[in-house]
DNA sequence: GCGACAG
DNA sequence: ATCTTGTCGC
């Protein structure tokens, strides 16, 4: 079982989160990763329109081979709302409890949503890494706060996303002529890193494999067409029956 | 006051 | 995020 850090409570208001984000953001820390990549994790959680179930997922991957060999889904209900720049007040807790179930702990993991590419440079991904104390990596579909200038349009491309004068990530094209994603550090990684993982994690979509794996887990999870809990690699049949 | 605004 | 069929383009 993966642990966590219970730095806070969840049931506040949005003011109250505000105050604990900026509180909480002189833990992120910008480093090299450590030693070797042998698994990376992609989270992401769905939702039914107007419901306050949520499908959370996490979903572990073996690099650079990038076969799924743990997955933790659960069903959860949340109640704080989407508000931008409180992101992670409403998915966080339900990526909390897939995250203390997971059985092979992934060496950095990716989150659909920004890092430090946020207003009080505390978004998602921070958020999250901080408290499993792993690196993760914001990847985001569009953006919530910066400026940049448009990357060249062939995959492997990218250009700064800049706020208040300082780069807080990068706009990077995963596909030729394709809507670029917007990557940022979460925790415990630097930004030329992050790039580069995200980067080695794509196989033919704009969106990298863990993530994408976790999105199509959870969405799956929300029609029915899977159950929740956990699963490993393919049971092995005893070598005694047959 | 107006516009922007992860999922 | 979710609601949804076809359609344009490589």
């Amino acid at each position: 079982m993966a642990n966590y850090k219970t730095l806070h409570h969840w049931d506040v208001t949005p003011e109250e989160a505000i105050k604990i984000q900026n509180k909480l953001r002189s833990l992120v820390k910008i480093e090299a990763l450590q030693g070797e990549i042998r698994y990376i994790a992609g989270a992401d959680v769905s939702f039914d329109k107007g419901s306050n179930i949520v499908y959370a997922g996490v979903v572990v991957l073996k690099f650079p081979e990038l076969e799924e060999v743990d997955r933790s889904l659960l069903i959860t209900e949340v109640n704080f709302p989407y508000i931008p720049g409180l992101l992670s007040f409403r998915e966080s807790p339900a990526l909390i409890k897939a995250w203390e179930k997971i059985k092979i702990e992934p060496d950095v993991v990716i989150i659909d949503g920004q890092g430090i590419a946020h207003p009080r440079r505390f978004g998602i991904a921070s958020h999250f890494g901080v408290l499993i104390d792993k690196p993760t990596i914001g990847c985001a579909k569009s953006l919530l706060v910066g400026k940049y200038e448009e990357p060249s349009p062939k995959a492997g491309n990218y250009s700064y996303l800049y706020d208040s004068g300082e780069i807080i990530g990068a706009v990077l094209r995963t596909r030729d002529e394709v809507q670029p994603v917007f990557v940022s550090i979460g925790h415990k990684i630097t930004l030329e890193s992050s790039i580069k993982i995200v980067l080695s994690t794509i196989r033919g979509y704009r969106i990298p494999e863990p993530t994408r794996q976790a999105h199509i887990l959870v969405n799956a999870l929300r029609r029915g067409e899977i159950k929740p809990g956990t699963k490993t690699k393919p049971e092995q049949d005893s070598l005694f029956s047959f």
